[in-house]
DNA sequence: CGGAGTGTTAGTCG
DNA sequence: CCGACTAACACTCC
C-alpha cells in the first residue's frame, strides 16, 4: 500500500493522537503479525507512553518509554484506525476496508491506551507485521536501507553512487529497491521516472548523467508534491473530518493507461517491468 | 466463473 | 554476488 507519502501522511496525523498515551492493552489477534517474539513485543509496549512517532522508507515507527520502538509496516493493505475515547475515528492506510464498525474481522492487532482510545491495525491481505526493536538497535534493522528521499542525506552524488550497484538492472527495478532510496513504491516510481522522461525499461547502466541528475531532481519533487497533497491511497475515503489526500487526482501517468500524454498526446502504455505493472508515455520517455 | 491484477518485500533459485 | 521470479493473502475487475 502505502509509499513514502502516505505514510509520512499517518505518521503526522497519528502524532497528534497518540503521543503521550500511555499503553494499557495489547491485543493479538494474528500471532503471525507479529515479528519476533510475542512476549518481548507485549512487554515492549504494556505500561509504556508512545514518545514519539517517527519513520523509516515505509514503515511507521512509534518511540516507546520502555526503550524500545514499535515498528509498523503496512505493506499491501494494512490500516491504522484511531479511535478516541468518544468514537471518533482516524484513518490511515489502505482503504479498501470499512472503518464504520472497529475492531472487525481484519483488525489484528490493537492497542487501549489508558485514556480510552485505541489504535487498531487492520490488513485485509496480512502481509504488514509490527515488530518490537530496542532503540539501540534501530540503526541495525534499518541498516539495509538507502537514504530518505526528502533528507539532505539524499544527493545526486549518493544516488548515483547507489545507482552503480544495480548497473545491469531497469531503472525501475533499480528505484524499488529500497537499498538504494528509502520509500519508493510503484506509483512514485512511475511517477518519477515520467517527470525524468526515462522508460522504465532503461538499464540503469546505459543512463547518461544528465538523466540521472534529471530523476534525482524528479524523484524529489514529485515526492514533496505528493507529501503536500496527504499522498494518493486515500482516494476512495473520507474520514471523520472530511480530509483526503489528493495526489491521485493529480498524478501524471499511473494508472492512466490508454490516456492522453499531457506533454505530446500520445497514449500511455502498460508494460510489465521488474515484474510489476509499469505506465508509461513511448513518445516522451526513452 | 476463471484469471489477472493490486500501493510490498523476503526468500529462493539459477 | 546479482537479478529474476514467486509466495504470503483477500478481494476486485473484466
Amino acid at each position: 500500500m502505502p509509499e513514502l507519502p502516505e505514510v509520512e501522511t499517518i505518521r503526522r496525523d497519528l502524532t497528534k493522537h497518540v503521543v503521550g498515551k500511555l499503553v494499557q492493552r495489547v491485543e493479538v489477534r494474528k500471532a503471525k503479525l507479529i515479528q519476533g517474539s510475542r512476549a518481548v513485543f507485549r512487554r515492549a509496549l504494556i505500561g509504556a507512553r508512545i514518545t514519539r512517532v517517527s519513520r523509516r522508507a515505509k514503515q511507521l515507527i512509534l518511540e516507546l518509554s520502555s526503550g524500545y520502538v514499535a515498528l509498523v509496516h503496512l505493506k499491501m493493505t494494512g490500516q491504522l484506525v484511531w479511535r478516541s475515547r468518544g468514537g471518533m475515528l482516524t484513518v490511515g492506510g489502505h482503504p479498501i476496508i470499512s472503518v464504520n464498525t472497529v475492531p472487525n474481522k481484519f483488525t489484528y492487532v490493537t492497542l487501549r491506551f489508558s485514556d480510552g482510545s485505541a489504535l487498531f491495525f487492520n490488513d485485509v491481505r496480512q502481509f504488514g507485521y509490527w515488530r518490537a526493536v530496542p532503540l539501540a538497535e534501530l540503526a541495525v534493522v534499518h541498516a539495509h536501507l538507502g537514504p530518505e528521499p526528502l533528507s539532505s542525506a539524499f544527493t545526486p552524488q549518493v544516488f548515483w553512487a547507489a545507482l552503480q550497484r544495480r548497473g545491469r538492472t531497469t531503472i525501475k527495478a533499480a528505484l524499488l529497491d529500497q537499498s538504494v532510496v528509502a520509500g519508493i513504491g510503484n506509483i512514485y516510481a512511475d511517477e518519477s521516472l515520467y517527470v525524468a522522461r526515462l522508460r522504465p525499461s532503461r538499464r540503469v547502466a546505459s543512463l547518461r548523467t544528465v538523466e540521472t541528475a534529471a530523476l534525482f531532481r524528479a524523484i524529489c519533487s514529485v515526492l514533496r508534491k505528493a507529501v503536500a497533497a496527504r499522498g494518493t491511497s486515500f482516494n476512495s475515503y473520507v474520514d471523520g473530518l472530511g480530509r483526503q489526500g489528493t495526489y491521485w487526482e493529480r498524478r501524471l501517468v499511473y494508472g492512466r493507461t490508454g490516456e492522453a500524454c499531457r506533454r505530446c498526446g500520445t497514449l500511455f502504455k502498460r508494460t510489465v517491468v521488474a515484474g510489476r505493472g509499469s505506465h508509461w508515455c513511448a513518445h516522451c520517455q526513452h
